[in-house]
DNA sequence: CATCGATTGGTAATTGGTTGCAATTGATAG
DNA sequence: CTATCAATTGCAACCAATTACCAATCGATG
């Protein structure tokens, strides 16, 4: 896991290169994206900052994860069922394991995947922008609670 | 790309053994999934049968791509805005090649991308059971039309 | 050929994440 | 202190793929 301040300063970095005011809602919609801890869905980001802005609404913490993407800061993992959730520590494509029971997301260490993007342009003639590898399953805990 | 009519037997024996009935607009989307041609959504496959059926509902086709999916003869790979994709012909997860503009979606042959489930499993603990590898990109064609 | 449950066709309803909008807030400059 | 204006709030509305519904029809079987 990169850094959390060091991405924290980098999204801040962003909003004021691109001119953006540092409300303290957008910089705690940063902060929390900066860690990403669970790869958080906008609601779960939303019920976490219910506790130091009760105020806050669901449309301004949509708004803010919005423009952090937007500014390239934030990964976005959407899913079939209609879900997304969001990685602002390593904002650029890399393979998830998802359980499929609690909903958690976590990074694994893969040694094997490399260069398969250049693969895959080779040997079709795509010119490949992005790519998505997810690998769904039981994590420890909820194999145990079985 | 598997052979089209064994996958039609294989889909035909499945309903078959399930006692459903075999219906001309169900064999008929038995075939066009045993193809896949394009792996193609339920409205492609809809509007690809009105040529025969000129009174085949949509409903029609969802039951039957959910049936025949139920009974593990097709893969479906649903993307984040909503689309769903249906492959008959290799209905197992494997990766594909999917073109951002004219939403071509291809099946590559990856020599690398072996027992990396494997792998997974090994460095999270996680039990793996299904995975998704895609890549987005631009296809030829649409290279070239720019 | 008769029977009966499965299937079909046509259409209305659903769904829940996301966005649009009017009103309000709050930070900043003068 | 006041004016200004972008940001935020709160809620209503959207939206399109999918599902539910039900009467009419069809497939399989003996």
């Amino acid at each position: 896991m990169a850094d959390q301040s060091e991405r924290f300063d980098a999204i801040v970095a962003k909003l004021r290169a691109n001119e953006f005011k540092l409300t303290p809602q957008r910089l705690a919609v940063a902060r929390i994206l900066a860690g990403s801890a669970g790869h958080p869905s906008v609601d779960q980001i939303y019920t976490r900052l219910l506790k130091d802005f009760p105020t806050i609404s669901l449309a301004t913490v949509y708004r803010n994860v919005m423009l952090i993407k937007s500014l390239g800061e934030v990964l976005e993992l959407g899913f079939a069922d209609g879900s997304n959730r969001y990685d602002g520590n390593k904002p650029y494509p890399h393979p998830h394991v998802i359980c499929v029971q609690c909903k958690q997301v976590i990074d694994p260490d893969l040694s094997t995947f490399k260069n398969m993007a250049a693969e895959v342009e080779k040997e079709t003639g795509y010119r490949i922008l992005t790519h998505r590898l997810d690998f769904f399953g039981i994590c420890r805990e909820c194999a145990q609670k079985q």
